[in-house]
RNA sequence: GGCGGGAUGGCCGAGUGGCUUAGGCAAGGGCCUGCAAAGCCCUGUACGCGGGUUCGAUUCCCGCUCCCGCCUCCA
Protein backbone atom coordinates (compact mmCIF):
# COMPACT_ATOMS: atom_id res chain seq x y z
CA UNK A 1 0.00 0.00 0.00
CA UNK A 2 1.18 3.18 -1.03
CA UNK A 3 1.30 6.75 0.30
CA UNK A 4 -1.45 8.76 -0.88
CA UNK A 5 -1.19 12.92 -0.19
CA UNK A 6 -3.28 15.81 -1.10
CA UNK A 7 -1.68 18.06 -3.65
CA UNK A 8 -3.09 21.50 -3.87
CA UNK A 9 -1.85 21.86 -6.68
CA UNK A 10 -3.81 19.25 -8.69
CA UNK A 11 -6.39 19.66 -6.16
CA UNK A 12 -6.71 15.93 -6.05
CA UNK A 13 -4.79 13.24 -3.50
CA UNK A 14 -2.08 11.65 -5.60
CA UNK A 15 0.29 8.89 -5.06
CA UNK A 16 3.40 10.23 -3.64
CA UNK A 17 5.95 9.27 -5.78
CA UNK A 18 10.01 10.49 -4.42
CA UNK A 19 11.95 11.93 -6.72
CA UNK A 20 14.43 9.69 -5.98
CA UNK A 21 13.57 6.58 -4.38
CA UNK A 22 14.11 5.88 -0.90
CA UNK A 23 14.10 9.61 0.03
CA UNK A 24 12.38 12.43 0.76
CA UNK A 25 12.76 16.78 0.55
CA UNK A 26 10.28 18.74 2.30
CA UNK A 27 10.45 22.22 2.71
CA UNK A 28 8.23 24.05 5.36
CA UNK A 29 7.37 27.33 5.48
CA UNK A 30 8.53 28.37 9.05
CA UNK A 31 7.24 31.01 11.05
CA UNK A 32 7.99 34.80 10.87
CA UNK A 33 9.71 35.73 13.98
CA UNK A 34 8.32 38.78 15.01
CA UNK A 35 6.26 37.50 18.21
CA UNK A 36 5.77 34.61 20.34
CA UNK A 37 3.77 31.84 18.48
CA UNK A 38 0.48 30.66 19.13
CA UNK A 39 -0.86 27.35 19.14
CA UNK A 40 -1.73 28.12 15.27
CA UNK A 41 1.83 28.11 14.35
CA UNK A 42 2.36 25.14 16.32
CA UNK A 43 -0.48 23.32 14.91
CA UNK A 44 1.52 23.63 11.41
CA UNK A 45 4.40 22.14 13.16
CA UNK A 46 2.42 19.24 14.96
CA UNK A 47 1.09 18.14 11.29
CA UNK A 48 4.32 18.07 9.66
CA UNK A 49 5.63 16.42 12.41
CA UNK A 50 3.83 13.38 11.98
CA UNK A 51 4.28 13.73 8.20
CA UNK A 52 8.13 13.31 8.67
CA UNK A 53 7.28 10.51 11.21
CA UNK A 54 5.69 8.51 9.19
CA UNK A 55 8.10 9.25 5.86
CA UNK A 56 10.44 7.79 8.27
CA UNK A 57 7.83 4.36 9.13
CA UNK A 58 7.73 4.26 5.56
CA UNK A 59 11.38 3.60 4.97
CA UNK A 60 12.15 7.15 3.81
CA UNK A 61 15.22 9.03 4.17
CA UNK A 62 13.94 12.59 4.79
CA UNK A 63 15.50 15.70 4.82
CA UNK A 64 12.78 18.54 6.38
CA UNK A 65 13.88 21.76 5.95
CA UNK A 66 11.92 24.23 8.16
CA UNK A 67 12.89 28.04 7.32
CA UNK A 68 12.75 31.02 10.02
CA UNK A 69 11.78 34.34 8.38
CA UNK A 70 13.85 36.80 10.56
CA UNK A 71 13.23 39.64 8.68
CA UNK A 72 10.65 41.41 6.82
CA UNK A 73 8.15 44.40 7.70
CA UNK A 74 6.77 43.16 10.90
CA UNK A 75 9.78 41.92 12.62
CA UNK A 76 11.11 45.81 11.35
CA UNK A 77 8.17 47.57 12.64
CA UNK A 78 8.07 45.60 15.70
CA UNK A 79 11.76 46.24 16.69
CA UNK A 80 11.23 49.89 15.92
CA UNK A 81 8.11 49.84 18.18
CA UNK A 82 9.99 47.89 21.37
CA UNK A 83 13.09 49.88 20.64
CA UNK A 84 15.09 46.38 20.55
CA UNK A 85 17.19 45.66 17.74
CA UNK A 86 15.55 43.63 14.77
CA UNK A 87 18.02 40.53 15.02
CA UNK A 88 17.43 40.59 18.99
CA UNK A 89 13.98 40.40 18.86
CA UNK A 90 14.19 37.84 15.72
CA UNK A 91 16.36 35.39 17.95
CA UNK A 92 14.41 36.44 21.22
CA UNK A 93 11.24 34.76 19.59
CA UNK A 94 13.15 32.36 17.39
CA UNK A 95 14.21 31.07 20.55
CA UNK A 96 10.44 30.64 21.66
CA UNK A 97 9.50 28.98 19.23
CA UNK A 98 11.98 26.09 19.32
CA UNK A 99 11.39 25.52 22.75
CA UNK A 100 7.09 25.58 22.44
CA UNK A 101 8.38 23.00 19.54
CA UNK A 102 10.62 20.91 21.87
CA UNK A 103 7.79 20.87 24.35
CA UNK A 104 5.26 20.05 22.13
CA UNK A 105 7.70 16.65 20.78
CA UNK A 106 8.03 18.02 17.36
CA UNK A 107 11.62 16.99 16.27
CA UNK A 108 13.96 19.23 14.99
CA UNK A 109 14.40 20.10 11.45
CA UNK A 110 17.48 18.65 9.42
CA UNK A 111 18.00 22.25 8.56
CA UNK A 112 16.51 25.61 10.23
CA UNK A 113 17.88 28.25 7.63
CA UNK A 114 17.08 31.73 8.38
CA UNK A 115 16.99 34.58 5.63
CA UNK A 116 19.15 36.78 6.82
CA UNK A 117 21.96 33.53 6.51
CA UNK A 118 21.71 33.54 3.07
CA UNK A 119 21.46 36.91 1.25
CA UNK A 120 23.88 35.64 -1.51
CA UNK A 121 21.74 32.80 -2.62
CA UNK A 122 18.74 35.75 -2.84
CA UNK A 123 20.72 37.95 -4.85
CA UNK A 124 22.17 35.32 -7.23
CA UNK A 125 18.85 34.11 -7.40
CA UNK A 126 17.02 37.67 -7.91
CA UNK A 127 20.42 37.81 -10.68
CA UNK A 128 18.87 34.46 -12.39
CA UNK A 129 15.60 36.49 -12.54
CA UNK A 130 16.50 39.70 -14.40
CA UNK A 131 18.73 37.90 -16.96
CA UNK A 132 15.91 35.54 -17.92
CA UNK A 133 13.54 38.75 -18.12
CA UNK A 134 11.06 37.85 -15.38
CA UNK A 135 12.40 41.01 -13.02
CA UNK A 136 12.87 44.07 -13.38
CA UNK A 137 14.06 47.27 -11.75
CA UNK A 138 11.91 49.56 -9.72
CA UNK A 139 10.49 52.33 -12.27
CA UNK A 140 11.78 55.64 -11.87
CA UNK A 141 14.82 53.95 -9.65
CA UNK A 142 13.51 53.25 -6.54
CA UNK A 143 15.52 50.68 -5.71
CA UNK A 144 13.20 48.09 -5.21
CA UNK A 145 13.29 44.59 -7.68
CA UNK A 146 10.14 42.99 -8.80
CA UNK A 147 8.91 40.24 -10.17
CA UNK A 148 6.94 40.32 -13.41
CA UNK A 149 3.97 38.68 -13.23
CA UNK A 150 3.12 38.88 -16.41
CA UNK A 151 6.16 37.12 -18.00
CA UNK A 152 5.04 33.73 -16.10
CA UNK A 153 2.29 32.73 -17.95
CA UNK A 154 1.61 29.71 -15.10
CA UNK A 155 1.12 32.53 -12.66
CA UNK A 156 -2.39 31.83 -10.66
CA UNK A 157 -2.15 28.00 -11.26
CA UNK A 158 -1.07 26.99 -7.24
CA UNK A 159 -4.35 29.24 -6.30
CA UNK A 160 -6.38 28.79 -9.52
CA UNK A 161 -6.71 32.56 -9.75
CA UNK A 162 -6.42 34.14 -12.63
CA UNK A 163 -4.56 37.71 -12.70
CA UNK A 164 -7.18 39.68 -14.22
CA UNK A 165 -9.44 38.67 -11.63
CA UNK A 166 -7.26 39.67 -8.98
CA UNK A 167 -7.37 42.77 -7.35
CA UNK A 168 -4.53 44.73 -7.62
CA UNK A 169 -2.69 46.07 -4.37
CA UNK A 170 -2.78 49.24 -3.78
CA UNK A 171 0.28 50.20 -2.22
CA UNK A 172 2.63 52.99 -2.80
CA UNK A 173 5.09 51.08 -5.57
CA UNK A 174 2.21 50.39 -7.51
CA UNK A 175 3.25 53.28 -9.50
CA UNK A 176 7.07 51.78 -9.74
CA UNK A 177 5.76 48.33 -10.94
CA UNK A 178 4.44 47.58 -14.67
CA UNK A 179 1.68 45.77 -12.96
CA UNK A 180 0.17 46.42 -10.16
CA UNK A 181 0.29 42.52 -8.86
CA UNK A 182 4.51 42.11 -9.41
CA UNK A 183 5.68 41.52 -6.43
CA UNK A 184 9.03 42.34 -4.59
CA UNK A 185 12.21 40.36 -4.77
CA UNK A 186 13.94 42.58 -3.08
CA UNK A 187 12.67 45.94 -1.44
CA UNK A 188 15.16 48.98 -1.12
CA UNK A 189 15.79 50.12 2.12
CA UNK A 190 13.90 52.99 3.58
CA UNK A 191 15.29 55.34 6.37
CA UNK A 192 12.31 55.00 8.82
CA UNK A 193 13.99 51.45 9.27
CA UNK A 194 16.77 50.32 11.18
CA UNK A 195 19.47 51.48 9.64
CA UNK A 196 21.16 47.76 10.50
CA UNK A 197 18.59 46.58 8.26
CA UNK A 198 19.87 45.84 5.10
CA UNK A 199 22.51 44.50 2.29
CA UNK A 200 24.59 46.30 -0.27
CA UNK A 201 23.98 45.43 -3.16
CA UNK A 202 24.13 46.05 -7.11
CA UNK A 203 20.73 47.66 -7.15
CA UNK A 204 21.46 49.24 -4.10
CA UNK A 205 21.03 48.55 -0.10
CA UNK A 206 18.30 46.99 0.89
CA UNK A 207 16.39 43.37 2.11
CA UNK A 208 14.94 40.77 0.35
CA UNK A 209 11.35 40.35 -0.20
CA UNK A 210 9.24 37.65 1.77
CA UNK A 211 8.82 35.36 -1.17
CA UNK A 212 12.12 35.11 -2.28
CA UNK A 213 13.87 33.68 0.59
CA UNK A 214 11.94 30.34 0.47
CA UNK A 215 13.14 29.83 -3.12
CA UNK A 216 16.55 30.44 -1.77
CA UNK A 217 17.13 28.16 0.44
CA UNK A 218 14.90 25.39 -0.50
CA UNK A 219 16.93 25.23 -3.37
CA UNK A 220 20.23 25.70 -1.21
CA UNK A 221 19.23 22.51 0.56
CA UNK A 222 17.20 20.26 -1.38
CA UNK A 223 18.18 21.11 -5.09
CA UNK A 224 16.37 22.85 -8.35
CA UNK A 225 13.59 19.84 -7.49
CA UNK A 226 11.97 18.53 -4.61
CA UNK A 227 9.61 16.82 -3.66
CA UNK A 228 7.08 18.48 -0.85
CA UNK A 229 6.35 21.83 -0.21
CA UNK A 230 4.07 22.79 3.14
CA UNK A 231 3.07 25.30 4.95
CA UNK A 232 -0.54 26.82 5.87
CA UNK A 233 -3.81 27.20 3.64
CA UNK A 234 -3.47 31.02 4.15
CA UNK A 235 0.20 30.84 1.94
CA UNK A 236 -1.37 29.34 -0.77
CA UNK A 237 -1.63 32.91 -2.22
CA UNK A 238 -0.15 34.61 -2.56
CA UNK A 239 3.59 33.08 -0.92
CA UNK A 240 3.24 30.05 -2.38
CA UNK A 241 2.56 31.11 -6.04
CA UNK A 242 4.87 33.81 -5.86
CA UNK A 243 7.38 31.35 -4.78
CA UNK A 244 6.71 28.89 -7.67
CA UNK A 245 6.92 31.88 -9.77
CA UNK A 246 10.45 32.73 -9.04
CA UNK A 247 11.87 29.43 -8.93
CA UNK A 248 10.42 27.82 -11.84
CA UNK A 249 10.80 31.19 -14.06
CA UNK A 250 14.49 30.83 -12.92
CA UNK A 251 14.35 27.29 -14.30
CA UNK A 252 14.57 25.13 -11.60
CA UNK A 253 11.27 22.29 -10.82
CA UNK A 254 10.67 23.28 -7.50
CA UNK A 255 8.54 21.37 -5.59
CA UNK A 256 6.24 18.61 -7.13
CA UNK A 257 4.09 18.07 -3.94
CA UNK A 258 2.26 20.80 -2.05
CA UNK A 259 0.74 20.16 0.80
CA UNK A 260 -1.35 22.91 2.75
CA UNK A 261 -2.65 22.35 6.38
CA UNK A 262 -5.66 24.10 7.80
CA UNK A 263 -5.68 26.77 9.91
CA UNK A 264 -6.92 27.04 13.95
CA UNK A 265 -9.46 29.56 14.51
CA UNK A 266 -10.48 31.02 17.86
CA UNK A 267 -13.92 32.82 18.30
CA UNK A 268 -15.18 32.02 14.87
CA UNK A 269 -11.53 33.81 13.90
CA UNK A 270 -8.51 32.89 12.41
CA UNK A 271 -6.00 32.92 15.39
CA UNK A 272 -4.42 35.91 14.48
CA UNK A 273 -2.06 38.62 16.52
CA UNK A 274 -3.78 41.34 14.94
CA UNK A 275 -7.18 40.14 15.48
CA UNK A 276 -6.12 39.80 19.30
CA UNK A 277 -7.79 36.06 19.38
CA UNK A 278 -4.36 34.02 20.23
CA UNK A 279 -3.95 31.78 22.48
CA UNK A 280 -0.30 30.80 23.74
CA UNK A 281 1.22 27.08 24.51
CA UNK A 282 1.72 28.49 28.01
CA UNK A 283 -1.61 29.62 28.54
CA UNK A 284 -2.70 25.63 27.82
CA UNK A 285 -0.25 24.99 30.43
CA UNK A 286 -1.34 27.27 33.26
CA UNK A 287 -5.02 26.23 32.49
CA UNK A 288 -3.33 22.55 33.62
CA UNK A 289 -3.06 20.66 30.42
CA UNK A 290 0.21 18.64 29.73
CA UNK A 291 1.84 19.31 26.24
CA UNK A 292 1.40 15.59 25.39
CA UNK A 293 -2.00 16.59 25.63
CA UNK A 294 -1.94 19.47 23.73
CA UNK A 295 -0.11 17.88 21.34
CA UNK A 296 -3.13 15.15 20.98
CA UNK A 297 -5.62 18.19 20.51
CA UNK A 298 -3.45 19.58 17.30
CA UNK A 299 -2.94 16.11 15.89
CA UNK A 300 -6.46 14.41 16.24
CA UNK A 301 -8.27 16.02 13.28
CA UNK A 302 -7.02 15.83 10.22
CA UNK A 303 -4.59 18.22 9.37
CA UNK A 304 -6.55 19.89 6.49
CA UNK A 305 -9.97 20.71 8.48
CA UNK A 306 -10.07 23.53 10.45
CA UNK A 307 -9.69 23.41 14.03
CA UNK A 308 -12.32 25.65 15.62
CA UNK A 309 -10.14 25.84 19.14
CA UNK A 310 -12.42 25.80 22.30
CA UNK A 311 -11.24 24.75 25.91
CA UNK A 312 -14.29 22.34 26.23
CA UNK A 313 -12.50 20.85 23.27
CA UNK A 314 -9.22 20.35 24.25
CA UNK A 315 -10.35 19.62 27.51
CA UNK A 316 -12.20 16.17 26.02
CA UNK A 317 -9.16 15.94 24.07
CA UNK A 318 -7.46 15.42 27.00
CA UNK A 319 -9.55 12.95 28.26
CA UNK A 320 -9.29 10.69 25.51
CA UNK A 321 -5.48 11.18 25.48
CA UNK A 322 -5.76 9.82 29.34
CA UNK A 323 -7.64 6.55 28.52
CA UNK A 324 -4.93 5.90 26.31
CA UNK A 325 -2.43 6.56 28.39
CA UNK A 326 -4.08 4.46 31.38
CA UNK A 327 -3.97 1.48 29.07
CA UNK A 328 -0.28 1.93 28.27
CA UNK A 329 0.24 2.40 32.07
CA UNK A 330 -1.42 -0.40 33.65
CA UNK A 331 -0.14 -2.82 30.61
CA UNK A 332 3.34 -1.39 30.70
CA UNK A 333 3.06 -2.20 34.52
CA UNK A 334 2.11 -5.61 33.87
CA UNK A 335 4.15 -6.56 31.24
CA UNK A 336 6.94 -4.47 30.56
CA UNK A 337 9.11 -4.13 27.61
CA UNK A 338 7.45 -5.05 24.58
CA UNK A 339 9.44 -6.01 21.06
CA UNK A 340 7.84 -3.44 17.98
CA UNK A 341 4.93 -5.66 16.10
CA UNK A 342 3.71 -5.26 12.90
CA UNK A 343 0.77 -2.25 13.06
CA UNK A 344 -2.69 -2.54 12.42
CA UNK A 345 -3.09 -2.55 8.97
CA UNK A 346 -6.54 -0.46 9.45
CA UNK A 347 -4.37 1.98 11.08
CA UNK A 348 -1.25 2.05 8.22
CA UNK A 349 -4.30 1.83 5.63
CA UNK A 350 -5.44 5.29 7.11
CA UNK A 351 -1.96 6.62 7.47
CA UNK A 352 -1.27 6.39 3.75
CA UNK A 353 -4.68 7.93 2.67
CA UNK A 354 -3.20 11.54 3.30
CA UNK A 355 -2.56 11.16 6.60
CA UNK A 356 -5.97 10.59 7.89
CA UNK A 357 -5.02 10.74 11.66
CA UNK A 358 -8.65 11.18 13.43
CA UNK A 359 -8.85 7.46 11.81
CA UNK A 360 -5.82 6.13 12.62
CA UNK A 361 -6.35 7.51 16.01
CA UNK A 362 -9.94 5.48 16.02
CA UNK A 363 -7.75 2.49 15.43
CA UNK A 364 -5.52 3.26 18.45
CA UNK A 365 -8.47 3.10 20.62
CA UNK A 366 -9.75 -0.14 19.27
CA UNK A 367 -6.77 -1.86 20.17
CA UNK A 368 -6.76 0.09 23.38
CA UNK A 369 -10.51 -1.32 24.32
CA UNK A 370 -9.39 -4.66 23.43
CA UNK A 371 -6.28 -4.13 25.58
CA UNK A 372 -8.08 -3.46 28.71
CA UNK A 373 -10.16 -6.03 28.16
CA UNK A 374 -7.04 -8.41 28.09
CA UNK A 375 -6.05 -6.80 30.86
CA UNK A 376 -9.45 -7.62 33.00
CA UNK A 377 -9.07 -10.80 32.38
CA UNK A 378 -5.63 -11.11 33.04
CA UNK A 379 -4.71 -12.40 29.32
CA UNK A 380 -0.72 -11.14 29.52
CA UNK A 381 0.05 -12.78 25.70
CA UNK A 382 -3.25 -10.11 24.52
CA UNK A 383 -2.06 -7.43 26.90
CA UNK A 384 1.62 -7.71 25.40
CA UNK A 385 0.64 -7.83 21.98
CA UNK A 386 -1.67 -4.98 22.42
CA UNK A 387 0.70 -2.83 24.17
CA UNK A 388 2.97 -3.16 21.22
CA UNK A 389 0.52 -2.27 18.55
CA UNK A 390 -0.35 0.60 20.67
CA UNK A 391 2.69 2.19 21.57
CA UNK A 392 4.07 1.61 17.74
CA UNK A 393 1.30 3.53 16.45
CA UNK A 394 1.56 6.24 19.30
CA UNK A 395 5.22 6.78 18.32
CA UNK A 396 4.32 7.47 14.73
CA UNK A 397 2.13 10.27 15.91
CA UNK A 398 4.46 11.07 18.33
CA UNK A 399 2.26 10.79 21.68
CA UNK A 400 3.63 7.64 23.30
CA UNK A 401 3.43 8.45 26.79
CA UNK A 402 6.54 6.02 27.45
CA UNK A 403 8.73 7.62 25.25
CA UNK A 404 10.84 10.94 24.96
CA UNK A 405 10.11 13.90 25.41
CA UNK A 406 6.96 12.49 27.97
CA UNK A 407 9.28 10.34 30.01
CA UNK A 408 11.08 12.68 32.51
CA UNK A 409 14.65 12.30 32.50
CA UNK A 410 15.88 11.95 35.82
CA UNK A 411 19.49 11.41 35.28
CA UNK A 412 21.80 13.26 37.15
CA UNK A 413 19.23 14.72 39.43
CA UNK A 414 18.01 13.50 42.85
CA UNK A 415 14.20 13.00 40.95
CA UNK A 416 15.12 9.37 41.06
CA UNK A 417 15.76 9.12 44.71
CA UNK A 418 12.97 11.27 45.42
CA UNK A 419 10.48 9.16 43.68
CA UNK A 420 12.08 6.02 45.57
CA UNK A 421 11.27 7.75 48.88
CA UNK A 422 7.60 8.40 47.83
CA UNK A 423 7.46 4.69 46.41
CA UNK A 424 8.14 3.28 49.85
CA UNK A 425 6.02 5.79 51.83
CA UNK A 426 3.18 5.08 49.43
CA UNK A 427 3.98 1.44 49.51
CA UNK A 428 3.93 1.14 53.71
CA UNK A 429 0.99 3.08 54.09
CA UNK A 430 -0.86 1.01 51.42
CA UNK A 431 0.38 -2.18 53.21
CA UNK A 432 -1.33 -0.57 56.51
CA UNK A 433 -4.50 -0.33 54.50
CA UNK A 434 -4.44 -3.52 53.11
CA UNK A 435 -4.13 -4.96 56.51
CA UNK A 436 -7.15 -2.88 57.76
CA UNK A 437 -8.65 -4.29 54.76
CA UNK A 438 -8.04 -7.51 55.75
CA UNK A 439 -9.60 -7.25 58.94
CA UNK A 440 -12.38 -5.50 56.89
CA UNK A 441 -11.85 -2.33 58.90
CA UNK A 442 -12.55 0.03 56.12
CA UNK A 443 -12.99 3.02 58.16
CA UNK A 444 -9.44 2.74 58.63
CA UNK A 445 -8.58 1.70 54.55
CA UNK A 446 -10.64 4.46 53.70
CA UNK A 447 -9.10 7.18 55.79
CA UNK A 448 -5.80 5.89 54.85
CA UNK A 449 -7.10 6.34 51.09
CA UNK A 450 -7.98 9.64 51.90
CA UNK A 451 -5.13 10.74 53.31
CA UNK A 452 -3.20 9.90 50.10
CA UNK A 453 -5.40 11.42 48.34
CA UNK A 454 -5.01 14.44 49.73
CA UNK A 455 -1.42 14.07 49.48
CA UNK A 456 -1.92 13.72 45.57
CA UNK A 457 -2.08 9.99 44.99
CA UNK A 458 -4.65 7.88 43.99
CA UNK A 459 -4.83 4.27 44.69
CA UNK A 460 -7.17 2.08 42.65
CA UNK A 461 -7.69 -1.34 43.84
CA UNK A 462 -7.08 -4.54 41.94
CA UNK A 463 -7.56 -8.33 42.17
CA UNK A 464 -3.74 -8.23 41.53
CA UNK A 465 -3.47 -5.75 44.99
CA UNK A 466 -3.64 -1.89 45.26
CA UNK A 467 -1.72 0.19 42.03
CA UNK A 468 -1.26 4.04 42.88
CA UNK A 469 -0.22 7.09 40.26
CA UNK A 470 0.00 10.57 40.74
CA UNK A 471 -3.09 12.85 40.50
CA UNK A 472 -3.95 14.84 37.66
CA UNK A 473 -2.80 18.61 38.76
CA UNK A 474 -0.85 16.90 41.68
CA UNK A 475 1.68 20.24 42.20
C1' G B 1 -16.17 41.07 -7.34
C1' G B 2 -12.66 36.60 -8.03
C1' C B 3 -10.66 31.88 -5.90
C1' G B 4 -10.97 27.95 -2.26
C1' G B 5 -12.76 25.08 2.17
C1' G B 6 -16.86 23.74 5.26
C1' A B 7 -22.03 22.75 7.60
C1' U B 8 -22.55 15.10 10.65
C1' G B 9 -26.14 12.65 16.83
C1' G B 10 -25.62 16.83 23.65
C1' C B 11 -20.19 18.02 22.28
C1' C B 12 -15.44 16.93 19.42
C1' G B 13 -14.60 14.42 14.95
C1' A B 14 -13.97 10.52 10.58
C1' G B 15 -16.55 8.50 6.61
C1' U B 16 -19.71 6.26 2.99
C1' G B 17 -24.58 5.49 -2.94
C1' G B 18 -27.66 0.64 0.27
C1' C B 19 -24.68 -3.71 4.40
C1' U B 20 -24.06 -4.55 12.00
C1' U B 21 -23.81 3.60 8.99
C1' A B 22 -15.83 5.19 12.79
C1' G B 23 -13.52 6.72 17.32
C1' G B 24 -13.59 9.84 21.58
C1' C B 25 -16.02 13.01 25.38
C1' A B 26 -20.48 13.61 28.09
C1' A B 27 -25.22 10.95 29.69
C1' G B 28 -28.24 6.62 31.22
C1' G B 29 -28.39 1.24 32.38
C1' G B 30 -25.66 -3.22 33.63
C1' C B 31 -21.15 -6.12 35.18
C1' C B 32 -16.88 -5.95 38.39
C1' U B 33 -15.64 -3.74 43.58
C1' G B 34 -16.41 -3.90 50.93
C1' C B 35 -16.90 1.15 48.86
C1' A B 36 -14.44 3.69 45.14
C1' A B 37 -11.40 4.23 40.84
C1' A B 38 -10.16 2.11 36.40
C1' G B 39 -12.10 -1.20 32.99
C1' C B 40 -15.75 -4.16 30.17
C1' C B 41 -20.88 -4.67 28.02
C1' C B 42 -25.43 -2.21 26.43
C1' U B 43 -28.37 2.31 25.01
C1' G B 44 -29.00 7.14 22.00
C1' U B 45 -29.93 6.80 16.10
C1' A B 46 -27.03 12.30 13.19
C1' C B 47 -25.87 13.93 8.49
C1' G B 48 -27.81 22.90 6.99
C1' C B 49 -32.35 23.95 3.54
C1' G B 50 -34.98 23.08 -1.29
C1' G B 51 -35.00 20.48 -5.75
C1' G B 52 -32.97 16.62 -9.13
C1' U B 53 -30.52 11.82 -10.67
C1' U B 54 -31.29 6.76 -8.72
C1' C B 55 -34.73 0.90 -7.06
C1' G B 56 -32.19 3.63 -3.04
C1' A B 57 -28.50 9.84 -1.11
C1' U B 58 -25.95 12.08 4.52
C1' U B 59 -22.77 10.49 0.38
C1' C B 60 -23.61 12.39 -6.84
C1' C B 61 -25.80 17.03 -9.58
C1' C B 62 -28.26 22.03 -9.32
C1' G B 63 -29.94 26.11 -6.41
C1' C B 64 -30.14 28.51 -1.62
C1' U B 65 -28.69 29.87 3.45
C1' C B 66 -24.93 30.33 6.91
C1' C B 67 -19.68 29.92 8.49
C1' C B 68 -14.30 30.09 7.58
C1' G B 69 -9.88 31.27 4.64
C1' C B 70 -7.22 33.83 0.54
C1' C B 71 -7.06 38.02 -3.08
C1' U B 72 -2.95 43.33 2.07
C1' C B 73 1.11 40.84 6.77
C1' C B 74 -0.12 35.82 8.10
C1' A B 75 1.09 28.46 9.92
Amino acid sequence: MSLRLYDTLTRTAREFVPREPGKVGIYLCGVTVQAEPHIGHLRSGVSYDVLRRWLGYLGYQVTFVRNITDIDDRVLARSIDEGVPWWALAYHNERILADCYATLGVLPPTYEPRATGHIPEILSLIDVLIERGHAYRGLGGNGDVYFDVRSFPEYGALSRQQVDHMQAAEDGESRAKRDPRDFALWKAYKPTEPADAQWATPYGPGRPGWHIECSAMARRYLGDEFDIHGGGVDLVFPHHENEIAQSRAAGFGFARHWMHNGLLNHAGEKMSKSIGNVVYLRTLIDLGLRPVEIRYYLALPHYRSLIEYSEPAIREAAAAYQRIENFVQRANERVGQVTPTELPPEFVAAMNDDLNTPKAIAVVHDVVRDGNAALADGDDTSVREALAKVRGMLDLLGLDPLQAPWVSDTRGSREKELRAVVERLVTSTLEQREQARARRDYATADALRDQLKQAGILVEDSPRGPRWTLAEGAM
